[in-house]
DNA sequence: TCGGGCAATTGATCTAGGTCAAATCGTTTT
DNA sequence: AAAACGATTTGACCTAGATCAATTGCCCGA
């Protein structure tokens, strides 16, 4: 935990949580800030912990996850440069319902929670701020729960991969941006499972090799999120004899 | 759509997202509140529509849901007394995340986003109860992302039914809030899962009859929520016999 | 009281994914 | 380079829950 350096001021004033705010206000939030340095597997909080501070991620990807009563992990959400998490609650002053901890090596910027709220007494706009960037989250969580209750593990793929492709169609070739274990986590599958789903796509043009991806018709993925119907093609013998 | 009484008026003085703030300040933002009477099935907004304002329920419930791409209905929250919601997409003007409407008669209050908007100006403690409010919106989603990747269908039931329990354990009755095939929704199953469900409850001393439910030994429901596995008939005798 | 209509249960399948276990493969350590 | 490790894949299985279909029960209007 040391002072940021220039290079961590600007990178945080970037962020999504600052658009609105103008740069003298950045300023002074960030005027407490502090960096942290985090190896993977090492946690910036548990969920239950008293809520002393927000973040922001500078470098590397942080995985916020609960553990269920029955002990098993729940990834809620990866989050990389320029997110940031845990606002409200530093705000309210709760308690973390989540657990955040590093996904890679990474780097973050804490702004404590007392300071926000000080802050906020003279610059309202800040408030404001916060509700933006909250207001996201919870957006995001709700497109979460749709996943979750209304898609197959496939459809989670395919919108998965259809969102890390720069193109709307045509073909692409993009990279996995962490392991396949979290991966499979952070869409509430076992990896065995996306393994298997990997497998199916293939036969839509989409392969996977380590962590590099190649789509050859981005198109097609992104119509199997509403539709998820894979016709068989390509091995010999379809028993099936897929119907138009 | 009508001008609240006096009643409607004391009722949502009287939430959560108010707390916290005085009374000079609830009124004021109460001033330009409308209430609207909803017959069961009809909405006050769909996914998509511009957030033009916030809600509180009065009476009644109102469904939170989403239509995925491929057709289905993601429940996301059902509310009653008390409850507000869409307050953060209504304060930073996006577009509504879900469908709200009336699950039952209801009757809400409407606050418009504008109003909001300049009341923060000169009380900027209305955007602080924003953000605790909009910060438990967020608790509750991350609940129901851990229960829908986490947890059996059984157990997100005995969870539902556990907390509509006023004691912690001995026995007590208590009547379904509203119809089946909501609850079903609202814990990610199809009506018939949720009917074997409760048949398969029955084997740990919970009835239901209608929307009339007896549970014989709370805690019993509540040690499911974490642990699943129900032995076979074994009514009283709450021994932890260990099964082979 | 009768019958339409809908919520709810129940039975009989089907299947996506989970579980368990073994085989690969790429890295890192010694 | 050999050994060791972890991440990924694959195969064989099994279970929770979905699906489809048939009843049953209940409320409501004529």
């Amino acid at each position: 935990m040391t002072a940021p350096t220039p290079d961590d001021l600007r990178a945080a004033s970037q962020i999504v949580v600052f658009s609105g705010l103008n740069p003298r206000e950045v300023q002074t939030l960030l005027a407490q800030a502090t960096v942290i340095d985090l190896e993977p597997g090492q946690s910036l909080f548990r969920q239950g912990d008293a809520a002393a501070a927000f973040f922001i991620v500078i470098t590397g990807w942080v995985k916020l996850y609960r553990i269920t009563p029955a002990g098993d992990e729940a990834v809620l959400h990866v989050l990389t440069k320029g997110e940031s998490f845990a606002e409200a609650v530093a705000f309210v002053g709760g308690r973390y319902p989540a657990t955040a901890s590093a996904a890679t090596d990474a780097r973050v910027v804490m702004i404590p929670a007392h300071h926000v709220i000080n802050c906020v007494r003279e610059m309202p706009d800040i408030a404001i701020a916060m509700i933006a960037s909250t207001s996201q989250h919870l957006h995001r969580l709700v497109q979460r729960v749709e996943q979750l209750s209304a898609q197959s593990g496939l459809q989670r793929v395919a919108e998965f991969l259809a969102g890390l492709c720069p193109n709307m169609d045509g073909s692409c070739t993009i990279s996995l941006p962490y392991d396949k274990t979290l991966i499979a986590g952070r869409l509430g599958l076992k990896p065995e499972s996306l393994s298997r789903v990997f497998a199916k796509l293939r036969s839509v043009g989409v392969d996977v090799r380590a962590s590099d991806v190649v789509v050859s018709e981005v198109a097609q993925l992104r119509s199997l999120v509403a539709s998820d119907r894979i016709r068989a093609r390509g091995s010999s013998n379809g028993r099936h004899g897929v119907p138009c």
